[in-house]
DNA sequence: CTTAGTGCAAAACATTTGCATTTAT
DNA sequence: ATAAATGCAAATGTTTTGCACTAAG
């Protein structure tokens, strides 16, 4: 299943590096604008706003949820952070490269499959060859049926009887 | 790029149909409801809640968004109506094989190319042999980088300079 | 008759905006 | 000193919920 890596758009590995990119920018770094940065890199996957606000390492004031808006926004336009859609939730955003996990998604029994991103590199590579789109099936998650789901409304005949309403 | 077709789950095709699919599960059909149907039927792509209240027929008074909501999401549930998100606008309805347009949105410049559902047959094939999952694109839009700006963006270096917000 | 479905008002939720104040530079 | 970024409050847009009332069966 899983292909050849050729990872490329390099990744920022620190915070310093982050703030430099800020300030090459001409943006001035904040105490909230740190401590965004330090939650993304804190977080082990895509998070919420809300749970960026409420997620400093010291106990101190949890951010203002406007600040943690206009910080992400900020470093979206930088390319340092995009964000992603797992269902009807909140966004959930991370540091730019980390986003890309694909999420296979049943919409009959809500199951998620998260695969590793070179598993789509074939997909992808097609798509480049008929679209020539680039595409990221990170930025919201792959729908469909898993096998089991596919498998029973096969059987049953007509087309998708419940869906799990997401 | 095209494959061969092999659509299957049977569209509902008149709005008796529809009808009769909400009695057989003991559902009431009251005006808004039948209100909600025909506008389903009358839109030729996936709409809004807010454009099907405003979309009677007859130039009545506009629908509750209330009922329209529940209409959609009991019609969501016996699997006649699906929803897609595009961008991050409200959700769009539509009969249900209707939401079948796949959409590639380039997330650099915002351009949005829709294709026929038979020109991802062939991705769709490989990914159910990767994951044994039937995909569905049409749920969420395919996001990436269009030709012309990937190669932009190959071209100045670094990762994702812009982004167009969404 | 019965109760599913409605209409209206209000809440919930994620996010954005306005503006006076703070603060990084 | 200057203007970017904040904090707070209020508005936005989408969808959900509570409840008394209406109408479909």
């Amino acid at each position: 299943v899983t292909q050849a890596p050729e990872r490329k758009a390099l990744a920022f590995e620190t915070i310093d590096e982050v703030v430099g990119e800020l300030r090459r920018a001409g943006h001035r770094v904040s105490t909230p604008a740190r401590l965004v940065i330090e939650a993304l890199f804190r977080a082990d996957g895509p998070v919420s706003a809300e749970h960026i606000a409420g997620a400093q390492g010291d106990g101190g004031t949890p951010l203002e949820m406007t600040s943690v808006y206009r910080n992400l926004e900020r470093l979206q336009q930088l390319g340092v952070v995009s964000h992603v859609h797992m269902g009807h939730g909140p966004g959930l955003y991370a540091l730019s490269p980390g986003t890309d996990r694909e999420h296979l998604v049943c919409d009959r029994c809500g199951r998620v499959t998260t695969v590793d991103p070179a598993a789509f590199d074939a997909v992808r590579e097609q798509i480049r060859e008929a679209f020539g789109y680039r595409a990221r099936f990170s930025h919201f998650p792959v729908h469909g049926y898993c096998q089991s789901c596919a498998e029973q409304l096969d059987a049953s005949g007509h087309g998708a009887p419940h869906s799990h309403s997401e």
